[in-house]
DNA sequence: TTTAAATGTTTAAGTTCTTGAACATATAAA
DNA sequence: TTTATATGTTCAAGAACTTAAACATTTAAA
């Protein structure tokens, strides 16, 4: 397998670690119906305390999966997948064109 | 996001555990080089313990990354990548489609 | 059958992750 | 400035993960 190969697995982890939690794939999944969206509307529709909606939506951002738009006193948060997804696409075509 | 993207992004969740640590990465950066190889073959370029590679080993197994040829008492492991590729691909098309 | 080699499993310790209560910070309205 | 709202952070408890030692199992050779 080639370095570039290791270089986006290595790369991979982070993300994987952020998309393997059901708690953060709902956030996921709720700011692709209605984003922008602040926390306490994320927290209103989970069974989650708001404290760890904001911790997953911390992990979130630090990935850059998700993006922030202050408005006042609030914090709109919406998706920005678009990054992560083409660092997967990579990976799974040297995957492909290596590994099967 | 559709129904269907949620049972992919379920779906997804044992793959990203596995895919996400880099002992297990390693292991099938290793098999990408030189399968099929023998848990002994591969705890010996590791510096993690045999059980130790032959729990991730389970975890890999148990998510069908890799399979197994018996050949007397020993086990070769090889990549099986395929399908979580698919997957995965899948999963990338549809957030592609409704999350972008 | 006995022995040796390869592998898997159990167990316990250490580490990391997840969660919510309590606290801190920041922004805007009164 | 004071107050209220929205959000982030710290901390402690519990859960889950990782690891290696010890033990168990399986296969084949002696």
């Amino acid at each position: 397998m080639s370095e570039k190969a290791v270089e986006l697995f290595r790369a991979s982890i982070p993300i994987f670690q952020a998309l393997s939690d059901s708690a953060r794939q709902d956030i996921i999944l709720l700011l692709a119906e209605k984003e922008p969206l602040t926390v306490n509307e994320i927290a209103n529709e989970s069974t989650l305390s708001r404290p760890a909606i904001s911790h997953h939506l911390k992990i979130l951002r630090d990935q850059k999966l998700v993006q922030i738009e202050q408005k006042g006193t609030q914090r709109y948060y919406s998706l920005a997948l678009n990054e992560a997804v083409e660092l997967l696409k990579r990976l799974l075509a040297t995957v492909e064109n290596e590994c099967l």
